[in-house]
DNA sequence: TAAAAATACTCCATAGGTATTTTAT
DNA sequence: ATAAAATACCTATGGAGTATTTTTA
């Protein structure tokens, strides 16, 4: 049925309702004339009568009727269509899968749920968490909208859009509360705790130590909450953003401590594909989330 | 979403399809920056962008995605329409809505079924029995595409097809086969069984007799069936139409007798609206039911 | 005779084609 | 450097308007 217009539809779906040309072609702001000539048009795509014209009164033919049916269910799906649209119209507003590490996830995201939601009421934010290499997957697949995750990421495809930098502090246990801070040297002899494989931030602690392959001494955990209960049992020290630390020393015996002059840290930021249409919208979600960080951050003394 | 129209929703779906301009405008037999025009003209009618350019790749944003579903949705929809369409197609197919009086119906209609449905495979045969009053009110209204009955009508939107004319017969008792066959006035003064209010029959019968109000001896009958019955036990006499012969008084211990001269008959016929656009058709089916009509009646032999 | 739909025609919007440029890998 | 989409421009189709005729109740 080549040919078949909404205008078909909608024309007829009027002469059903009005049964009668004039008085449907004015509710379809069209003169009467125009609508005879598109149902006799639409009667000819069909190839068979679908009115039945008399005089002072005009009637459907069953076909026509059956037709008339099947047109207002159409008509009706697009009005659908329509809602979806006006639904996620706007900008900031309709689906974002956004994708964060693991060491960022659980101190970031609550906040950043609560003041996005409360900011852009339409916003429906698909979290996911995953791993730097899971959620570069996710996003170069087009599976995600944006991630947030330690930089650079040097991905030509994708641009980042830093939010904030964030130190590391050392953990160790409460015993050790009244000893010297180790300097990067000292603390690769020591027994680290760190997350296992695939953890960008058990990269960033190695490459603190300046060791690019992981210490035989070393015991591995699958979060920073893991690695922290570990010290407090006395196993070892590790190293945790700032980030975490009200979260994860709240309820372990453990003891905290700033590194000198050479800080470990690192830069999370956001991160989208450069042909993202919704860079516009990403980069204001950036900003409130830098917002969050900072403020998050802030509290920094220990 | 005005100006929304087929086009776009079926472009796009290539567009799904495809993921790439080229083959999809290549799919939808029109040219890449055709293609290119009409997706961004969507863009600019659903007011988001629905597609990320990306240099070799392209990709639907999730708003594409939804969009893309639903518009397949809708295409199906359209499909569905042109397969009902496709399915009443050609003439004498899809539904007809038959009405036709109960002194006809049982005897005639099986074996119209039988011969209308043998030839036309695509016809799909709705009967309704009713009294001439009630079929004529449904044509007129436009619930009934044509109707079976005793002509003539005398409706002036309707148009009259004659089929054939049918005697009536004298149903008498076994007992008084051997006596003379009554002319009308004496079959007046006779115990006449007759139809019920409503029948057309009843008033063609008391017409033959004549008689413009039923006598006072008269008793009534629901249908052709009970009269011959009631004549059996010896009751009265009655009428039938020839076409009923063969049917009724088959189990009945009854004789039949034919009128002299002035033989009671009626003609049967179609009937229709004038304005219906399945006039063509309806003369077609008019011949077939003509036919098996007068092989009916030709057994006329008694 | 009057109401309603069909027809005739004209005009303008637009879909689609060809040729070319821009863009991103 | 190349593949792919966007842009520019032109043409032809067709949708809608006004004026008029035809139809039927």
């Amino acid at each position: 049925m080549i040919g078949l217009t909404m205008k078909h539809l909608r024309y007829f779906d009027a002469l059903r309702q009005h049964r009668h040309f004039g008085r449907a072609a004015e509710a379809c702001a069209i003169t009467q004339p125009a609508l005879s000539v598109q149902i006799k048009e639409l009667e000819t795509i069909v190839g068979s009568p679908l009115v039945e014209r008399g005089g002072r009164q005009i009637r459907l033919t069953t076909l026509g009727e059956r037709f008339a049916e099947k047109a207002q269910g159409i008509l009706q799906s697009v009005e659908e269509l329509d809602d979806m649209v006006r639904a996620t119209q706007g900008p900031l507003a309709g689906p974002l899968r956004i994708g964060v590490i693991p060491t960022v996830a659980p101190y970031l995201l609550p906040d950043v749920m609560r003041t996005l939601t409360a900011r852009y009421p339409g916003l429906d934010l698909l979290p996911r968490e995953a791993v730097t290499q899971s959620l570069l997957a996710d996003l170069l697949a087009g599976r995600l909208d944006a991630a947030i995750m330690a930089l650079p990421v040097s991905e030509p495809a994708l641009r980042e859009f830093a939010l904030f930098d964030e130190d590391f502090v050392l953990v160790r246990s409460s015993a050790e509360a009244d000893q010297p801070v180790p300097n990067a040297k000292a603390l690769g002899e020591m027994r680290l705790l760190l997350l296992e494989e695939g953890h960008c931030f058990r990269d960033q602690a190695l490459s603190f130590c300046n060791l690019t392959s992981a210490p035989r001494n070393l015991m591995e955990g699958s979060s920073l909450s893991t690695l922290v209960q570990m010290v407090g049992a006395g196993i070892g020290v590790t190293l945790i953003p700032e980030m975490a630390l009200a979260l994860e020393t709240r309820s372990a015996d453990v003891s905290v401590a700033r590194f000198e002059a050479p800080q470990p840290a690192r830069t999370i930021g956001m991160v989208w594909r450069k042909s993202s249409p919704l860079t516009q919208d990403l980069m204001q979600i950036g900003a409130v989330v830098r917002g969050v960080g900072q403020a998050r951050r802030s509290p920094r003394a220990t």
